[in-house]
RNA sequence: GGGUCGUUAGCUCAGCUGGUAGAGCAGCGGACUCUUAAUCCGUAGGUCGACAGUUCAAAUCUGUCACGGCCCA
């Protein structure tokens, strides 16, 4: 016993006991048949209710209104929810009412999940119900949900808190249906996309995660180690370099769906690992996959929406082909009236400084641009909006433009203000791509920690010769995002990174000492989970010391708190 | 990393210039055979995020720390 469980806890337990004592197993292994569910009962019970006179489906209560010896409940399957009717009289035919009396009314409670067999009907006041013969326990849910109501569309009670809600997702996504309704809009998008390129006869591969080097994109990587090779491996930041190696090896177009993790800080619009789609088809250029992107992405909120017009926070957002173009120049002077492209880099420092944009000295004509452009154009561009022709600096892996001195062929997606995407006509000269790298090497020198590393094999393979190849990469998490309505990746991500929260659980007191901590505290540590000293070496001295004096109270001891540095020591 | 707001019962939140911790819902006991935020009567439930300081007295004031949201970089 180590668990501190709350009242409610307690007697839900307690249910769980009677309930084996009455021989009824809460969490039985057999399949459930079931036959139909809350959505379908909805949808075909009037026009053929002669169809609905046995169903049998399975599902979570998640309210309940007894009275006396007839109730309702309504039960939440993956489809939908429905309200059931339960009569004493009918589940329990004969003289003996355990299964009503103390079963149904005392020993369930709302978060249980019961499989009901019966007809549905119309109730009095008309809603479509599930009229009980029969019901069984599935699982007994031994926490109290968060009980969320709601009348006339108004919900009250909302389960709310974003960090308990992100924490638990599980719990999220029972008691608010938005959010389950938000990963299947998810789910759907990719599906989309992975249908439009398997249609046009791309080839889905996968490409290694763990990188000895990492390359393919401007950001610090997560670092770990492989023990039997004893070597240092990178998790990717991107699959370009490996993608662009199944090019030249003769594939014409190859995609990926792909989790890549850049070790940069959190926001809103950044998690430490996210989905990004790339792809990269042969003898095409970056004007052909404006055309692509535009098709795809059209089809995608089609697909989700069954229009190309989605609404985002306060805009509505149109998707329909073709979307706006400009070069960056052109956005720089559409936006703050001030043509660059033809100021030298000093002249364009002063533009900068004049357009109250931060600068310093290391900044060369690219990065000057960036900023402009970052300050000035990204957040004004709300419908999807193509950015081409980006400074050569920034855009190692891209090719030079064909006409444009001192650019590349690149383009980037603009919409609600963020990069959607990003392309170009893939560089494939191998002696250009040699240079570039090494500028980047020199970038690194210089202090830069997102500078690319020199990729010797990703030279070896397009010395072979690359064909001109198109490169595009989306992200899954930005676009979804935007198709969903939802103001923070988190909401579209399952499980978004957290600091871990210390949780109580049962501990074995058999277990090995925990060496240099003190009575009582050893015992403490365990009962808040760290039973050895592999543990105890993970926590956060500050946050331990931190929860030790929670514990502290909640156990009621009479001793003086340890130190801060006492914590320390003991941690090592 | 900086700024800012927050952390009180299972959930959502009150708690004023310091003076014995409250409500609604959920729970528990009871009544009730078509309810739907069911209703009615009764009742229990608290690491006020943590530590320290100021004070006769701290959920409340001050400092440090933890966790989270938002904004900025």
């Amino acid at each position: 016993m180590s668990q501190i469980l709350s009242e409610q806890e307690i007697i839900r337990r307690e249910s769980l006991e009677e309930l084996y004592k009455l021989g009824i197993n809460p969490y039985p292994a057999e399949l459930y048949p079931i036959n139909s569910n809350a959505a379908a009962i909805h949808a075909g019970f009037e026009k053929n209710p002669e169809q609905f006179k046995e169903v049998v489906i399975a599902g979570r209560i998640m309210s309940r209104r007894i009275m006396g010896n007839a109730s309702f409940a309504e039960l939440q399957d993956a489809s939908g929810r429905i309200q059931v009717y339960i009569r004493r009289d009918d589940v329990c035919p004969g003289e003996d009412k355990t299964l009503y009396n103390s079963v149904f009314k005392k020993l369930l409670d709302t978060g249980d999940i019961i499989g009901v067999k019966g007809f549905v009907f119309k109730t009095q006041t008309g809603e479509t119900s599930v009229h009980v013969q029969e019901f069984i326990i599935l699982t007994k849910s031994l926490r109290p949900l968060p009980v969320v109501k709601e009348k006339d569309g108004e919900v009250y009670d909302a389960f709310s808190d974003p960090e308990t809600r992100y924490r638990q997702r599980y719990v999220d996504m029972i008691v608010n249906p938005h959010v389950r309704e938000t990963f299947i809009k998810r789910s759907q998008l990719v599906s989309s996309m992975r249908q439009y390129l398997g249609g046009q006869g791309y080839l889905e591969v996968e490409t290694p995660i763990l990188q000895p080097l990492y390359g393919g994109a401007a950001a610090r990587p997560f670092k770990t180690h492989h023990n039997t090779l004893d070597m240092t491996l990178y998790l990717r930041i991107a699959n370009e370099l490996y993608l662009k190696r199944l090019i030249v090896g003769g594939y014409e177009g190859v995609y990926e769906f792909a989790k890549d993790f850049r070790n940069e800080g959190m926001s809103r619009f950044h998690n430490p690992e996210f989905t990004q789609v790339e792809l990269y088809v042969a003898y095409k250029d970056y004007y052909w996959m404006m055309e692509l992107v535009e098709e795809m992405v059209e089809k995608v909120a089609m697909d989700l929406h069954g229009t190309t017009e989605v609404r985002v926070g306060e805009n509505v957002i149109n998707f329909a082909r073709p979307w706006k173009r400009y070069t960056m120049y052109e956005a720089i002077q559409h936006f703050t009236g001030v043509d660059i492209s033809v100021m030298s880099e000093e002249e364009m420092r002063a533009a900068a400084i004049q357009l109250k944009v931060k600068v310093d000295e290391t900044m060369g004509r690219g990065k000057l641009i960036d900023e402009i452009f970052g300050e000035h154009c990204e957040s004004k561009l709300i419908q999807p909006t193509f950015i081409t022709d980006y400074p050569v600096e920034m855009s190692p892996l891209a090719k030079k433009h064909r006409s444009k001195e001192g650019l590349v062929e690149r383009f980037e997606a603009i919409c609600n203000g963020k990069e959607i995407c990003n392309a170009f006509s893939e560089l494939n000269d191998p002696i250009d791509q040699r240079a570039r790298f090494e500028e980047q090497l020199e970038l690194g020198k210089r202090g830069d920690e997102e500078a690319m590393q020199l990729d010797e094999d990703f030279l070896r393979a397009i010395e072979y010769g690359m064909p001109p190849t198109a490169g595009l990469g989306i992200g899954i998490d930005r676009l979804s995002m935007i198709m969903t309505n939802s103001n923070s990746i988190q909401d579209v991500l399952f499980f978004p990174q957290m600091r871990p929260e210390l949780v109580n659980t049962s501990f074995d007191l058999e277990m090995e000492v925990l060496e240099g901590v003190p009575a009582p505290w050893d015992d403490v540590l365990r009962k808040m989970g760290i039973q050895n000293k592999e543990q105890l070496k993970a926590v956060n001295p500050n946050k331990l010391f931190n929860d030790l004096g929670g514990m502290r109270k909640k156990l009621k001891l009479e001793v003086a708190m340890p130190s801060l540095d006492d914590v320390r020591q003991w941690i090592g």
